[in-house]
DNA sequence: GCCGTTTTCGGCCCGACTGTTTTCAGTCG
């Protein structure tokens, strides 16, 4: 993002930090933003988001319309291009990145990475002031390894490698107490590292013990009091150790996210106290005696709020919500009870994907985990190759096939399933089946599975249309956002949420972590209309119905509490919700 | 340059680690 260098320049022309904070705080704001900042400048909202005045919205509004800024411009005049390059290099900062590119007379960003190696190799890098030959070493070891930093690991993979590796911190007889932190303990969709804390009355030891991981590719570095890891997929893991009457305190710093975390020094700096990951001093105090906390509730109860539920640190509102004792009742696994998109292998002969499991095998898993209801609703029979009574007639077959299996096993008995489909919304807004067969299910859900890119007007009148019909009851996956993959469809979602809230309709939100779909700033948005929501596991095999504690974690990311969730209700609510009695007709 | 439940002026988060210094600046989270 331009800020985040027009920040760097500044550091370089020596500005008031302050005035750099402000534009580093900015960008990260911008970053971590709902929507594209420029579309929100068309839309003429840049005053309304937080951390951009009318200085920086000026500049913008400058760069949108005419390409370019004066004024950024003439921050950047003076400063060789290539430095910008070099910030990407780690252990590299704006300082080290000027002194580089004015020293070996390195200009164009283009060959810039190339001459740096080259300069490196002839020895040239230890001579400039402020570097050494172990600088110069560690940037041509970087150099060798240069790869964009963007790169982040899905959350279901970030698990995955932390349990590994908080299981073998685990197993250090030094380490009181070991858990999983920052953005992964936040629940976000991806996680760029792995952050964990150890609590011990020997630091050392378990550091030792972290950096002996057998899993590791290399040490980064390591300290008295934290170390970093490169793990053998090529991600970071950063340790914390912990005394333990501040595990409360570090919990809570090493949870972030960085934002929350500055919001709420500031917040406890306004009452006198300056808070670390250690405790709270009290600033006016002589003494500066640390008050340490080892419960994190402690912690924010004597900062005068609420405790915080990780899922909601991303300062949005939450900290004056636990002031104000305001925080939702966060949607929890448990209240889940059933189900409503799930695949098995019953033969639709559908263009979609069958499911792996059978009918029976996933009511099973649906036993195990205690629901009450699910539903199956594989692809709808292509049309192409079916006509209505052949489409109609595989509805009825698999309806009576699913009887057979629950009347073939008594432990079946109390569950309720019903039968459906998801139904494909084709590009004109028509159901991919008709009429009089969508009549023959309970409820369908209905998605997209093509034409991804049309413009937004035509997308969102697709989806309304798609909507309307009384048999539809729920959207799925509703933007079709892959995560790391595909950006999800344009669709005017306010008027969609409007929508779904006047005629009831249900939003998906979908718990395949490779889509956790809505996301969880629509999911926010649209519960403020009014929206109920279902968490599904679109699960194509019965191993995936786990994925739906991703779901729950999402949809409590976007502060969705049991209410707003209808697969959170007895089964007699959820049918009067999804297959309403017909009205009497005269 | 931004911001307001003590402020429209006067504040602005806090600490760890590294390398190059010979007491600290730069970088990172």
């Amino acid at each position: 993002m331009i800020l985040n260098n027009v920040a760097s320049a500044y550091k370089v022309k020596k500005e008031n930090r302050f005035k750099i904070a402000a534009y580093e705080q900015a960008a990260s704001v911008i970053d971590h933003l709902s929507s594209e900042i420029r579309d929100l400048w068309e839309e003429g909202k840049l005053d309304q988001v937080p951390g951009i005045g009318p200085s920086i919205a000026s500049h913008l509004e400058e760069l949108f319309t005419k390409g370019e800024s004066a004024h950024f411009n003439k921050v950047f005049s003076g400063l060789p291009e290539s430095m910008f390059v070099f910030l990407s290099i780690p252990g590299v900062g704006p300082k080290k990145a000027y002194m580089l590119a004015k020293e070996l007379n390195i200009d164009r960003k283009s060959t810039a990475l190339a001459k740096l190696k080259k300069a490196g190799e002839n020895k040239q890098i230890r001579q400039i002031e402020g570097f050494g030959e172990g600088s110069e070493k560690e940037i041509l070891k970087r150099l060798g390894e240069y790869k964009r930093k963007e790169k982040r690991m899905s959350l279901f993979e970030a698990c995955n490698q932390a349990e590994k590796l908080r299981n073998y911190l685990k197993s250090c007889e030094k380490a009181v107490k070991v858990e999983v932190l920052g953005s992964l303990r936040r629940r976000c969709v991806s996680v760029g590292d792995i952050d964990i804390v150890a609590a011990t009355n020997e630091a050392q030891a378990v550091i030792h013990y972290f950096t002996s991981y057998p899993k590791k590719r290399k040490i980064i570095n390591a300290g008295p009091s934290k170390a970093s890891i490169l793990l053998t997929n090529n991600f970071q893991a950063d340790l914390r150790v912990i005394d333990p009457k501040s595990w409360g305190s570090m919990l809570q710093y090493f949870t972030g996210s960085k934002q929350h975390n500055i919001s709420l020094r500031e917040y406890a700096l306004k009452k006198g106290m300056s808070l670390s990951e250690y405790g709270i001093k009290k600033v006016k105090s002589q003494k500066l005696k640390i008050k340490n906390y080892s419960k994190e509730k402690d912690l924010y109860n004597a900062l005068g709020m609420e405790w915080i539920p990780p899922e909601l640190r991303e300062d949005t509102g939450e900290i004056d919500a636990a002031i104000k004792k305001e925080l939702p009742k966060l949607v929890k696994l448990k209240e889940i009870k059933g189900d409503l998109h799930m695949h098995s292998n019953f033969n639709t002969e559908t263009g979609g994907d069958l499911g792996i499991n059978s009918v029976k095998e996933m009511c099973e898993k649906a036993l195990k985990f205690g629901y009450q209801y699910i539903a199956f609703t594989e692809h709808n029979p292509s049309m192409s190759k079916h006509s209505e009574q052949q489409i109609t007639g595989l509805i009825m077959k698999k309806k009576k096939y699913i009887e057979h299996i629950k009347s073939s096993s008594k432990k079946l008995s109390n569950l309720h399933i019903f039968n459906s489909l998801e139904v494909n919304i084709l590009p004109d807004g028509q159901l991919a089946i008709s009429d009089k067969a969508l009549h023959t299910l309970d409820f369908a859900i209905a998605s997209i599975h093509s034409s991804f890119l049309m413009p937004k007007e035509a997308m969102t009148a697709r989806i309304l249309k798609g909507l309307d019909h009384p048999k539809v009851k729920i959207l799925g996956h509703p933007t079709n956002r892959m995560i790391g993959s595909r950006k999800g469809i344009e669709a005017d979602w306010e008027k969609i949420f409007d929508f779904c809230a006047k005629n009831k309709k249900i939003l998906e939100v979908n718990a395949n972590p490779k889509r956790l779909d809505l996301p969880d700033n629509l999911i926010k948005k649209a519960l403020t209309k009014g929206v109920k929501l279902a968490i599904n596991s679109d699960a194509h095999a019965a191993d995936s119905m786990n994925f739906m504690k991703f779901g729950v974690w999402n949809a409590r990311r976007g502060w969705a509490e049991a209410k707003d969730i209808i697969n959170t209700m007895n089964y007699d609510k959820i049918n009067e919700i999804l297959c309403p009695a017909a009205p009497d007709t005269e």
